[in-house]
DNA sequence: TTGAAAGCGGTACCAG
DNA sequence: CTGGTACCGCTTTCAA
């Protein structure tokens, strides 16, 4: 069923019905109470795929997202779904579980689908696809892994100052053997959480460290841990990339018998929900993950002047799971 | 840039484009070459809107769940979107939130779009959306709450045994003060999960009993025992409508001072894997998602033999959340 | 094996 | 304020 089958029921042309569809007000107020009632009678709903071939601005965005099951990226995505929604948006969703093979697929699916804008959360983004995006008129917003240069809109955060700190507060506990957990990811902003783990550590001549990584999970988290411990090596605390792998890491140290605070301090990132549910709750960096949904969308809709680079700062939270290290 | 540019390039007509596109084995190895030549020079990727407006049976499923937040739901997705793309099929998500209005509005963008297949998951179905689906000749597949008689394709849980099992073996360990924590949602299934608890405890003359409800999240299990133990009826056991709720439910008894399993025994239902790394770790019942989700596609994609109904049993897992009463 | 052309269901411009 | 109509980019007969 289509728009002309409404058209002659209602006694217009396909024009007008498409017009009241699209709230023109240019209607006569008593045909497009025809149109109403025939579209209503006929239970007629639009094809999109039409709508969105014929048009010009496109009413979906899209996201791509390295790992929608970390609820992270689960929550950036839940408010720009929200926005989107409000505004009259669709929103097209993809993950890519860090390929960045399943990252050139969703690019080309945002980019088939003709996309009115493209935020994309990942962190193993290729500069050819920034081209790809480019060439292709999309307009984009990038978390962490955005171009410097180019007219697209970036959200940064300022995780080396985060991490400064929380490698501070916990040598200031007198910790002094730290690992750091990180995930795979071919690029940036986990690297530059482990960057500044490094830096930072380097600065206190008594501490020693050592870093390893694995997936982005509950399990990727538990199975790190396990191989840090199993070593020579035996930290009094271990600092995560992010609050999901923190708890895997919880975990196994409790399966091991250690217990936190008091064996070992853990810190994650983030500060997702779930860092105050599990036990201890977790000592963190708050992201804000709504307000970053929120600054995505604004630069995707908010007309042309899409060009900022915005920079958040995260805040420590301190909670159970850190304390004083052993003497 | 579309098929034309590329068949102007490759010196064929669009048509002879498309063939080579679809894997058309009619074409000359010949053209073909020259065709894919010009297409990767061209970096040329297909409008997927004129693609499915023109095109006869669809390439993109469709999946609809109530909360893509519970891992459960999730779960079911990512098997759901694996399925999919391995076979070269797109999968649209949306999520309701448990909100009648939004599932209405999901559907239509499902058939807006015109999925070649849709998933349902959700608590919340209504008579006349089934109907809509099936004018609109969209090949459904229903997790739960699909009606019995049509030609659609249903996936059911037998969470009555589950439920009669979980009430059995507390009341096994002697407990005798239980409650049930379900959540808001208008229909069957959890609805089923608490008539199943009501009417297996109602047998033993011994125990009491009390229900509430509230969100399906972390904060909405929390809050729900929030309020059962602020009552006069202080229970020795609470079996929650499924995992998610229970680690708020957790959080509650801990800021409570009350100690799992030996205050209180909690049970959950579905068996996420975040179940086994919280503390403790949680009594449960195993629901497959991943085989729901694998039925699921194969419903959608496995041509026509559509309509059977499949039923899957849960199972009982005992873990550390759970133990005698006190006496 | 290939090309020409008729749609698919809308949108938007141009007349009237 | 409304109708006619030329596309949007691709698929799919029908002929050649």
């Amino acid at each position: 069923m289509s728009l002309e089958e409404v058209a002659r029921r209602a006694h217009v042309s396909t024009a007008t019905v498409s017009r009241v569809l699209n709230n023109l007000d240019v209607v006569k107020s008593s045909t497009r109470a025809r149109v109403m009632k025939a579209v209503a009678e006929l239970n007629y709903h639009p094809n999109l795929n039409a709508r969105s071939l014929a048009g010009s601005r496109s009413r979906t965005l899209g996201m791509i997202a390295s790992n929608l099951e970390n609820p992270f990226f689960f929550d950036i995505f839940q408010t720009l779904e929200r926005n989107a929604r409000e505004q009259g948006y669709e929103l097209l969703a993809a993950h890519t579980d860090y390929q960045p093979e399943q990252l050139l697929r969703s690019v080309r699916t945002m980019i088939g689908r003709r996309v009115g804008g493209l935020a994309v959360v990942v962190s193993e983004m290729q500069p050819d696809l920034i081209e790809e995006l480019d060439r292709n008129r999309i307009r984009t917003v990038f978390y962490d892994v955005g171009p410097a240069m180019t007219g697209m809109a970036n959200i940064r955060v300022n995780y080396r100052r985060a991490m400064e700190d929380l490698v501070e507060y916990l040598h200031g506990l007198g910790h002094n053997r730290l690992a750091f957990i990180g995930h795979h990811s071919t690029l940036a902003p986990t690297n530059e959480r482990e960057r500044a783990f490094v830096e930072t550590v380097s600065r206190y001549p008594a501490a020693t460290w050592r870093n390893i990584a694995d997936q982005d999970s509950l399990e990727g988290g538990q199975s790190a841990a396990r191989g840090l411990l199993s070593g020579d090596f035996q930290p009094t605390a271990i600092l995560c990339v992010n609050d999901f792998m923190a708890i895997g890491v919880l975990r196994e140290l409790r399966e091991r018998g250690l217990r936190v605070p008091e064996d070992v301090s853990v810190t994650g990132f983030d500060n997702i929900r779930l860092s105050e549910y599990v036990w201890p709750p977790l000592t963190t960096a708050d992201i804000p993950r709504n307000h970053i949904g929120q600054l995505a969308f604004e630069a995707l809709v908010n007309d042309g002047s899409v060009s900022h680079e915005t920079v958040i700062q995260p805040e420590v939270i301190v909670r159970a799971s850190t304390g004083p290290a052993r003497s």
